[in-house]
DNA sequence: CGGCCCATTGACAGGCATCAAGTCCGGTGG
DNA sequence: CCACCGGACTTGATGCCTGTCAATGGGCCG
């Protein structure tokens, strides 16, 4: 059905329906919702003054996007592909974030898991050479995408994301997915197929210790 | 006596002081205290499997260093300065959270200022051109630096930790501080003094908008 | 005074962004 | 069913930026 995350879940609830592009909510209005994502892919994207867009983050079934820690949001949040998903009151997220702090003791699960995607991008970015970037992505990324069989993962991400993401070129994307394929670390037979083929040589081309091509 | 910063300052407490270069805690140690600064500058440091470093933060006085809203340490913390910090026990750090949040109707300033520092190193590290990050990271501290006199401010981070913060080369940071010079957007007449001459010019270069030299 | 670390400057090579075409794919309408 | 179209992906050529290496300068401390 629906699998259980690491934050409290209102199974209940009616998801609904978002199709892909679909803003979900702006960057500096006042956050009364937190989104939980029951079905899809969504990006958080940062514009800066002038028409710089990134994209600092992805979320994933399970995710709670928009977590009111602040008065407003801080990020936009944006459709990917087609979501389904539910919303929860602001204060009614207070209410499970006291419960759990309380039965969990002491630790707030929901805030670390939004705080690791931030950390996270940071030290992708901080990696010299595309390489690394794009293999670190997808080792990250693959644990959370859906899996369609044996090993071959549902990857709905376009690269244009991806680059955005990883602050690169599209077509540096492109190039390097090309030879990641060449060096059988990974195959991607159709635009949205993943499967990785060599954890431990993507790992070293990640940390930047193996060279590709 | 007691003076109320977004979170709740023991200051009775005797501050401890800390040599420049000594580390505070541990990534991946169980989290017991959390740090608050109140003199000096610290750095937040991720390493990742192969002796790759990088300075994921600076803290400066008033920000509390290592939540513990995980159980462990989510990167390791150094004194950049010499410092002054007082601890507090991470069940006392919970009994102000959980009090705060009420009285500041649902918000949660401490952990919004964690996670905005590590949200702002991916949005410049997003950024294309050194020129660029440099007079983001210069714009981005520069209201936090404590102010010598009427425009200068005491700047007393190396370049080496600038680079490993921006993920650029050491000699990158200095020959782009170097034509910020030349171009009159800022002074340094020694190493340690820091002045923003033209705020706009440099918010320009920041974005992207403006070239250099 | 000497040693060390950091900052500085120059020369050079390599990587990646950019520009420009061309290809593939799904969707739409005839 | 097919022709068309637009967006995303792919591929190649080119130039700039920036990392690297190397050497020098300068401040601090012992």
């Amino acid at each position: 059905m629906y699998h259980p995350a690491h934050a409290p879940t209102a199974s209940a609830a009616i998801a609904l329906p978002a199709m892909a592009g679909k803003t979900l909510f702006v960057a500096g209005e006042p956050c009364e919702q937190v989104y939980q994502l029951r079905r899809g892919i969504a990006r958080a994207v940062a514009r800066s003054t002038e028409g710089d867009r990134q994209v600092t983050a992805f979320f994933f079934p399970g995710d709670e996007i928009g977590l009111p820690i602040s008065d407003r949001y801080r990020f936009s949040a944006e459709a990917v592909t087609d979501l389904l998903y539910v919303c929860r009151s602001r204060h009614r997220w207070y209410e499970a974030l006291m419960r759990s702090c309380r039965e969990q003791g002491e630790s707030l699960p929901s805030i670390v898991s939004e705080q690791d995607s931030m950390l996270w991008r940071g030290i992708i970015l901080g990696r010299h050479g595309v390489a690394s970037r794009v293999s670190a992505f997808l080792l990250m990324i693959a644990e959370r995408l859906p899996r369609i069989e044996e090993r071959w993962l549902l990857f709905s991400l376009p690269q244009i994301d991806i680059a955005a993401y990883l602050a690169i070129s599209p077509e540096s994307v492109c190039r390097t997915f090309r030879r990641l394929r060449e060096m059988k670390l990974i195959a991607m037979p159709r635009r949205d197929r993943l499967a990785i083929l060599d954890r431990e040589r993507l790992k070293a081309v990640a940390s930047g210790a193996a060279q590709i091509g």
